[in-house]
DNA sequence: GATATTATCTCGTTCATCGAGATTATCGTT
DNA sequence: AACGATAATCTCGATGAACGAGATAATATC
């Protein structure tokens, strides 16, 4: 907490977000039987939901970084509780869409919900320049965490 | 990815931010047999390392959310890597302190020091000012996160 | 000095994840 | 219009991380 450069306060904060964030859906997945995954999983296909792009196995495997058994397991549990469904795609028959219930978008409201309005409320004491700001930086950040995870993977497979 | 509302936005960015340290920190486990929990382990008995925070057992599990019996387990696979050492407090021997080895530091800087670096080399194109709101910002998000995880907790014992 | 509290560990069980490979569907070639 | 090649998903068996319950040992409290 007492770094000389100031730059590294920042990364580290930055990270303490993450732990909090990785701390509040590991809670939510405990009190509701759920496992980190699952919840991870339901996040992303809630997004996808919400815009409009169609959700695979695959694509949900790839978003969470965990192979394919593990994938089918996944969808297979999210299934038995009721919070998505599985469809063949008409076009593409070896595809299977995965599309959330109700039960899932309620679940996940009651979950994000009340975080969300609190980080909405939060950013209200920033104008509309300092949100700007914030906005170029988390944007800078994600692709150097992206470009990272790239260069990490090709880098060891040349060793 | 097109919220009407612009802080929504930004609630999803820092979400993408987090995925892709999660995914980072995945894929480093993977490359080096060592478990997503091993690795934020390492990264909390590091940080606790650099500012002589005394480290655990139990504040370890504290900080990751497992209970007594996984924590022990954690530890002893760590220790068995030649990661960390248990050592007894002197004062109170019910204690064991948890002590990172020279392994464990050069382990860690060879995944986390690149991707700090460019971290830092990234803000440098903020200037002092941007990163003073910035920092704000994270804290803001931190302490709302913080405090809704308690919130939770506490809420749903109360049912 | 008996009792409660705290810190860590042990044991047995459950189930998420993995690697390898099977299955089914599609695509490009000839 | 049959062919291997590629792609998407799933099955199987094995491994081991995480859990709950409770044991052990040291310290604090009365």
């Amino acid at each position: 907490m007492d770094d000389r450069e100031p730059d590294l306060q920042l990364v580290h904060l930055l990270r303490a977000v993450t732990v909090e964030l990785d701390l509040f859906a590991a809670e939510f997945a405990g009190l509701h039987g759920l496992h980190p995954t699952d919840v991870r999983a339901l996040i992303h296909l809630l997004d996808a939901a919400r815009a409009d792009t169609p959700a695979t196995p695959g694509w949900l495997g790839a978003q969470l970084g965990v192979n394919s058994a593990s994938t089918t397991a996944l969808v297979d549990r999210l299934e038995r509780l009721e919070l998505v469904r599985r469809e063949r795609d008409t076009h593409d028959r070896r595809r299977v869409r995965i599309t959330v219930t109700d039960r899932a978008v309620t679940l996940g409201w009651s979950f994000f919900g009340p975080l969300i309005s609190e980080m909405v409320a939060s950013m209200r004491t920033f104008d509309e320049e300092d949100l700007a700001t914030v906005r170029r930086f988390l944007l800078a950040m994600r692709d150097v965490a992206a470009t990272g995870r790239r260069n990490q993977r090709d880098g060891s497979a040349g060793r």
